[in-house]
DNA sequence: GCAACTATTGAAAGCGCTTTCAAGAAAACG
DNA sequence: CGTTTTCTTGAAAGCGCTTTCAATAGTTGC
């Protein structure tokens, strides 16, 4: 086994070694004496100026290959101002609560800024000054702001220091700003009117904590439909928490323990309805039989809705997709794309599967 | 409601003004120039040298603060050569999956981190020359190295370009380099140990992919018990896959569909415990009574294993206590602790809860 | 054939900070 | 009281890159 080990690494540190070029250059200074040329032509051959001539271009261009060159990022971001980096502070709502959707969002937005060279800097403390300070010094040129509230302080305050930001959700405001969201509202609408139409007419609410934007959007929707049908959902059926299994059981269980019990449920997350299951079973209730159940679906990775003893009726939209999107909006916002032109809202789809069906008649 | 949406922006508006100092001070210069100091003496005394003068040093804080100065980052680096930031890869095995762990496992990295005043710069590509480009570069001090296989490229790669890392598990290499591991070995065979105890001698093991290093140590840690107890598990017994819900769920369906089936599972993690509860519960089996289970739970925030339906019996290491200590490790790495004193494991803890009983006699 | 361009390159001035080195003032020493 | 030390500060030289501005050579126009 130790031999193994050896062996495997020698093998590792001799495939390195035929990657990496002999010769290593340090910097722009020997690399220009090495080609016999100024700084500043090589520069510009590197950063595709039309100015250069293409011969001088290419051979500049093959030099830097062979020697291995890499501009020092902070010397290049001194002289040009930019960092090519875009920030991102993480959204640990309570002191311990981590949100999994992060993870997938995080995981498409990074792979997709990395397309266009820009990096993406993780900051843990979300207070204004944080976001200030960081516009201020330089470390990013642009920050993407995750699960805003309704009025969220972020983005007055940026908006303030004129710093540019996308925001992946809304918000209630009268400052222009850029964003991606999702049609919480029609999904939850769509959602609740299948629900309607089905027959149910006490229909719980699991939804995310109430100042957060994209559950107050999913309660329009889930109002708007009830209105639409003149029914006047009970205030005991709406419920706002964190999105977690935990949760999902507890609110579950106090919409169970009712009297008059709804007979289906909405649930703002996969993790929620994990836990709603929990409590439904321990009830000895049947899913799509004695409650019915849609839930919204991030498209999470490791968790699938299609996955669930009873597949479930979904509003789907994955949340990958929305990390990436929001990378190239950034981007170029950054690069000088009016905000207008960055305001986008997707529509999401309801999957319909057999976690929904008519409520049962027999009700004492 | 517009009206109110409109009164929060002004509040925010007017908080932060209160915030803001009113002059802002750009650079040093112009701070040295306002206090009637040359820039060296000012940048000495706002970086904590000793040969500045008390009184000299309080005037100069004082001023940075009420002028609200931050030194530019990107100047500071080129100075100084840090770069006051650690890398980190996003783990993203497949393109699509993405680990729940690793929300929690960064969150509080980056908390951490921050309190050295370091940020986490993110990459998505993981390849050997991201890594040395990302150190040539000077973006990053040091670079923290998750999910590593047993004889990880990374690891070579990095120890032969001389930058400094510290490894999240171990690998199997006779190059020096700094980790933080729990130990898995130590646990699994703890949780197997426990079930053979119980009488158990079919113990299914839906493990982690096969050529992670952790996977590896608990599988050494299953068989050890085993050899213990004189018994040889089926290769039919141990699975090794992505910890999802989907494969969760798969694997134990194989498992409960073998001719002689186990009596317990033991979990990688509690993703794939939820999956696996779910094909228990199709099959009208009863967790802690037909089935004995234990899981690996890394204390996700969104889903704790007290909460099943029947309680978890774990072996548990929070993810989230490596993150932070990683993060002390790394900047302690960066700033010169030698290798050998950054190199932990700690111990994990088996706690007994309701999923686990001796194996039903009744069988056919 | 000379003025006016165009294409291409280099010198040099920053970007905003840290840090070496030298210098002046004050304090301590003999 | 002259000399050595100790404190404290400033001038200036980078860190490695980009970019303005000037300069040269080569073209074009009339």
């Amino acid at each position: 086994m130790a031999w193994k080990a050896l062996s495997m690494i020698a093998y590792f540190a001799a495939k390195w070694d035929s990657w990496r070029k002999e010769d290593v250059v340090a910097n722009l200074k020997s690399l220009a004496e090495h080609l016999g040329l100024s700084q500043a032509t090589v520069s510009r051959a590197l950063n595709n100026y039309s100015t250069v001539n293409q011969e001088t271009r290419a051979k500049v261009l093959e030099a830097a290959k062979k020697l291995n060159y890499r501009p020092n990022s902070s010397a290049r971001r001194l002289a040009t101002g930019r960092a090519d980096a875009i920030g991102i502070v993480l959204p640990h709502q309570d002191d311990l609560l981590v949100d999994p959707h992060f993870a997938d969002f995080l995981a498409a937005l990074t792979k997709k800024l990395a397309t266009y060279d820009n990096d993406v800097v993780l900051t843990a403390t979300d207070t204004p000054q944080t976001y200030q300070r960081f516009a201020e010094i330089g470390k990013v040129d642009g920050f993407v702001i995750s699960a805003p509230k309704a009025h969220d302080e972020r983005i007055a305050v940026l908006s303030k220091l004129n710093f540019p930001f996308i925001v992946h959700g809304r918000c209630e405001t009268d400052l222009p700003y850029g964003f991606f969201d999702i049609d919480n509202e029609g999904a939850f609408y769509d959602a609740t009117k299948l629900l309607l139409q089905l027959g149910h007419t006490r229909i719980g609410l699991i939804n995310g904590a109430a100042d957060l934007m994209f559950a107050k959007q999913r309660l329009d929707g889930y109002n708007r439909a009830h209105k639409e049908f003149g029914i006047k959902p009970a205030l005991e059926l709406i419920h706002h928490d964190h999105m977690t299994e935990e949760y999902g059981y507890r609110h579950a269980q106090a919409l169970l323990d009712l009297d008059d019990r709804p007979t289906a449920f909405l649930c703002s997350s996969t993790l929620v309805t994990v836990g709603a299951q929990r409590r439904i079973r321990e009830m000895g209730l049947e899913i799509g039989k004695d409650i019915s159940i849609i839930t919204h679906d991030d498209g999470l990775s490791s968790l699938k809705t299609e996955n669930f003893s009873v597949a479930l009726t979904v509003t789907r939209a994955p949340i990958r997709d929305a990390g990436t999107q929001i990378a190239k909006m950034v981007v170029d916002l950054v690069r000088g794309t009016p905000i207008e032109q960055l305001q986008k809202v997707v529509p999401v789809d309801l999957i319909v599967r057999t976690s929904t069906s008519a409520p049962r008649r027999s009700r004492s």
